[in-house]
DNA sequence: GCCGTTTTCGGCCCGACTGTTTTCAGTCG
């Protein structure tokens, strides 16, 4: 049985958990914790670290005794300290501390007072008034409790990049519109481009005199105000999305942006840096003593600790740091960058607007290309095509062409590719195109091995040029399939094909460590719309934003090539 | 429990808001 870091790190929480509960020493605790995150973000697994005879204390924060703990747990599948946490308190405990509101002091105040162990004694005793006599709870603390658990039990969930935006950028406006109010920028993973979010981090720049705490509590898709002092406010909005927004001053405005942009990991990071130097940075500024060194800007925040600015996508604390301590961070590749998409769909399968349509919306974008690449024949429910209807359409698309200005039509296809690896068209077809894109549509649930082999096969043929979503996952609502990513990465570059991060905010795919990956064995990635409607070109700046977290720069981008040299890389002579 | 070009001991990231308190503990981000 393989122990994975994930595996390790949920054992190390726990751990963190039960010993808050009992009072251990802070620092302890945190020290588990921080492995927990180290072992999180680690790209290769520990047991296989161990396999090599690595020496697992060279990892940051994992120590003698924390290597030993680890080494017992992939030996054994056993933590003989969590087993004996487990002996002192009873094992779902670590549930309550979910709930918001409650933390490990109140966890054990409601274990030893009331014998409370699992959130449904806790909402008993709640709604019984039992809370409410113990010292230090109150009739309050009792409410929020009831209502903090009525809520979790619908379960609050995570938010597509491209939902949240749209109430990020409504309440945006909203905010900026405020007498006093010169700056607002939404921070945290929303500002990092990560793929879900989970609530919405405000920062606003105000004069003190500015109404906008009080405009801000009372925005109209406001339900419920979960807290409002004179700087920061927390309200949860109709579509039940969190928004936490904070007021500074502009001098503090860079620090603040920093502070609230996170990722914690990435910001304790650099506050450990500043330490170092003997400074001291919170969300109001850089410190030497009592005196501000930098904070108007993000960039003067960085600069007093002695690194480069780093683009809110790379910080994750995955190596961004090391590189701008020496002026060595990648060139992240930007939206203008590209210079046009190959992946698109018309109304002749599912799509929703004609191909001139397309070419002309594409044109607005300031592409120079468009590759039009309807379903083939085996995807019916999106009316597929087969080889006469192709032919016919690639017969438009020449014509087009040559009434087109400033922008080309390449003829594609999205090919199934079928159960046993083969492509849903012959090759005398598929070698008339300018490029063809793969597609897994079935069977998502083949083995590993099976669905790997079934991948590298369609990528055999010699017409194959990318493969499109290469995990087939949907965000939140379909797992990726299981699949050997680092080899197709591998056989990708050994064969000359490309890999799709297709843009669309249900996939947002290829993930961005794949991205990373992919850069490292040079294949090219191309960022495409998948569009089915000359609406869907909008959905490329999320593209863009997973591929930049992926640390790609124009250079590792397929689509950022002139049509000339992109001919040269998708049609090589054979 | 980890860590060290000041240190093998004594530090460890930092501040706001709430509620229960009579000056602060607990929680959160």
């Amino acid at each position: 049985m393989p122990r994975h870091n994930a595996d390790i790190a949920t054992t190390f929480e726990e751990i963190a958990d039960l010993l808050e509960i009992q009072g251990a020493n802070p620092f302890r605790i945190r020290a588990y914790r921080n492995a927990a995150r180290i072992l999180g973000e680690l790209s290769e697994d520990v047991a296989s670290l161990l396999d090599k005879g690595e020496d697992l204390t060279r990892l940051p924060g994992i120590g003698d005794d924390l290597a030993a703990k680890i080494r017992e747990f992939v030996s054994s599948g056993h933590c003989s300290l969590l087993d004996r946490l487990h002996r002192e308190l009873p094992a779902a405990i670590t549930d309550l501390l979910k709930i918001p509101g409650i933390g490990p002091k109140r966890v054990k105040a409601l274990y030893h007072d009331l014998a409370v162990q699992t959130v449904e004694q806790l909402y008993r005793a709640a709604r019984d008034g039992r809370i409410r006599l113990l010292p230090g709870f109150g009739e309050k603390t009792e409410l929020n409790i009831l209502r903090a658990v009525e809520a979790h039990a619908n379960q609050t969930h995570r938010f597509k990049l491209a939902v949240a935006a749209q109430y990020a950028e409504a309440i945006r406006n909203f905010l900026e519109a405020i007498p006093g109010v010169s700056e607002v920028t939404v921070a945290g993973s929303y500002r990092r481009m990560r793929e879900t979010v989970g609530d919405l981090d405000i920062l606003v720049a105000a004069a003190p005199s500015s109404p906008v705490m009080q405009r801000f509590i009372h925005y109209d898709e406001v339900v419920e105000t979960l807290s409002a002092g004179v700087t920061r406010a927390s309200v949860v909005l109709r579509c039940g999305m969190q928004v936490d927004m904070r007021v500074v001053d502009t001098a503090s405005f860079g620090a603040a942006l920093h502070y609230f942009t996170g990722s914690k990991s990435h910001n304790i990071a650099v506050r450990r840096i500043a330490q170092q130097k003997g400074l001291k940075i919170n969300e109001y500024g850089v410190y030497k003593g009592e005196k501000r060194i930098a904070g108007v800007s993000e960039e003067s925040v960085y600069a007093a600790v002695g690194l480069t600015y780093i683009p809110p996508e790379l910080r994750e604390n995955r190596g961004e740091i090391e590189l701008a301590q020496t002026g060595r961070l990648p060139r992240l590749v930007e939206q203008s960058d590209l210079r046009g998409d190959l992946h698109a769909h018309t109304k002749a399968t599912d799509g929703h607007n004609t191909l001139r349509e397309m070419a002309l919306a594409a044109k607005s974008e300031g592409f120079e290309y468009l590759a039009i690449t309807e379903h083939s024949r085996r995807l019916t429910v999106a009316h597929g095509l087969d080889p006469l209807r192709l032919a016919r359409q690639c017969t438009e698309i020449d014509k087009l062409n040559a009434t087109l200005d400033g922008i080309t039509l390449l003829k594609g296809i999205e090919v199934d590719i079928l159960e046993d690896g083969r492509l849903d068209l012959p090759d005398n077809v598929l070698a008339r195109l300018d490029l063809v894109v793969g597609a897994v549509h079935s069977k998502f649930d083949l083995s590993r091995a099976k669905q790997t082999e079934r991948i590298l096969r369609a990528m055999d043929s010699p017409y194959f040029t990318l493969l499109a979503y290469p995990t087939g996952r949907l965000i939140e609502r379909r797992a990726p399939y299981d699949v050997d990513m680092s080899r197709i990465i591998r056989e990708a570059k050994n064969r000359g094909c490309f890999l799709e991060l297709n843009a669309n905010p249900e996939r947002l795919d290829l993930l961005d460590t794949y991205c990373q990956m992919a850069k490292e064995e040079g294949v090219l990635i191309s960022i495409n719309s998948d569009a089915h409607s000359t609406y869907d070109f909008a959905n490329l700046r999320f593209g863009i934003g997973q591929a930049r977290r992926g640390w790609l720069e124009k250079k590792d981008v397929l689509n950022t090539r002139s049509l000339e040299e992109l001919r040269k890389l998708i049609k090589p002579t054979m």
